[in-house]
DNA sequence: TTGCTCCTCACGTCACGTGAGGTGGC
DNA sequence: TTGCTCCTCACGTCACGTGAGGTGGC
């Protein structure tokens, strides 16, 4: 009854394709064509001459639902099967698995934080500046501007990122406020708010809690962000956007909210 | 200079395919195809015979590349298509993006969560439960299992919920979380690992942790859990899936978590 | 004048859907 | 025996890609 994983077992269960069809939500019609372009096989019956599929077939099908949700086509997705049914080629699959789908959220997440800013841009009663915002609407894989990050930091900075973030999840959760404040202020830029729009200043206000709670831990992380900003250019493969007009902004919203403190203008 | 939203300039500014092909990564072919369809209509100078679009257009090309990415037919997009230009039309478009994009990294989190759930049980030496598995990888638009969660909870519950959780992000947060041990009791217990065993021990622990953390703000959401529990079924359109299953493998697995440490096992 | 952009057919392709007409299994 | 599942052509469709051959703008 226990099923061994790996061994091959005397009665190995094999489904139809009716089976595979429930299982998968994928119609007969297109297992039919997968096993006809030779991306899921099927044994066939040599007398009833139906289509049947072994318990691995099952493994190819997670593959092959996986990157077709992700927007492979069948030959990129064929070319890349594995055909392994060993638990740590499959550990290894899933792991990869992982890095996609985390990628993937990435740019949703981007194109979240854009249009965050630009219903920002409508409460500023200015227009969104869609010339520059429509860059991140297409979701092309890997084409996603704010995955400079990890590349722009050399060692010593990726070190010193370590020393404030232990985890994993609170390296990846400032990751995403920091882009979205950077995005906030690049879509403003863009819709020519001015440094002193209450918008703006808000941005600035965020800005400043953020340093604040991550320069408790490591004051030195402060300078790294001043680093990262200096003579950087983030590029589309069709574009160019400079980071440092973004960081002049933030800049000049903060200086403006600073000297409106210091002459006594809070809340 | 300054554009003054919803007012048409003198000099409208108009863009050639070209241009527009530049700011969306999309093709001159695949704009041109989008006028004969009629999806996005070009003005056409009559001398020349070439393509201009207004600004007007980028508005429109923001929802087709939006949705498009979402998997729609350009069919159903222009069906959907707001030719509105007034900001306040423009914030409601931008908040059913929102929602759908909310719905669209939630179905994502599905699958990274059962994903974690097949890699554990991996690690217990099993064999993941494709024929359930494979359910949750075609990301169907509206067909997660797991956007019960909401139905499901009536009014009182909701009025409930909202005095534990300030914050939609919070709660938010706590859904994620409780999906994801959700999904993993669900795929332990399909890989028939039982409830004795150390990952399922692990998930105990983790949910103990949960109720503790969410009981000591409102200790009545305990029974809301175990109601939610009781008799519910979420089914795909194709498939039935037993909550009451997934329950009781938790609390199999609590109960005994529980009489360990009673003897005196803690680990 | 020379590239460069843009134009219109028109055929190709990818990933299936949709009957049409027929056969085998519980 | 009766549904039900499954089979193979084969044509249709959706969303473009890809030349082929030609024209207009800086």
């Amino acid at each position: 009854m226990c099923y061994i994983f790996g061994e091959v077992a005397m009665s190995e269960k094999r489904y139809s394709v009716g089976e595979v069809a429930v299982m998968t939500g994928l119609t007969v019609r297109t297992l039919q064509y997968y096993d006809n372009i030779g991306l899921l096989p099927a044994v066939k019956d040599t007398e009833s001459g139906r289509r049947y599929y072994p318990e691995t077939s099952l493994i190819n099908l997670e593959q092959i639902l996986f990157y077709k949700a992700l927007g492979f086509s069948l030959n990129d997705i064929r070319e890349n099967l594995s055909t392994s049914t060993n638990p740590s080629e499959l550990r290894i699959i899933f792991e990869k698995q992982k890095t996609l789908l985390l990628r993937k959220m990435e740019r949703l997440q981007t194109t979240l934080a854009t249009i965050d800013a630009s219903i920002k841009v409508l409460d500023a009663g200015s227009k969104p500046p869609f010339e520059m915002t429509l860059q991140f609407l297409s979701i092309l894989p890997g084409d996603d501007v704010f995955e400079w990050a990890p590349a722009l930091l050399d060692a010593d900075q990726k070190t010193g990122l370590s020393k404030t973030f232990r985890a994993f999840d609170e390296a990846q959760g400032f990751y995403h406020l920091l882009k979205s404040m950077l995005i906030d202020a690049l879509v403003l830029f863009h819709a020519h708010i001015p440094p002193t729009h209450p918008q703006a200043q808000q941005l600035a206000q965020r800005w400043q809690e953020m340093l604040a709670a991550v320069a408790a831990d490591d004051p030195g992380i402060l300078e790294q962000f001043v680093k990262i900003g200096e003579n950087q250019q983030f590029g589309f493969s069709r574009n160019q956007i400079l980071v440092d007009d973004v960081f002049r902004y933030i800049e000049a919203a903060v200086e403006n909210l600073v000297s409106k403190r210091r002459h006594g203008f809070s809340g």
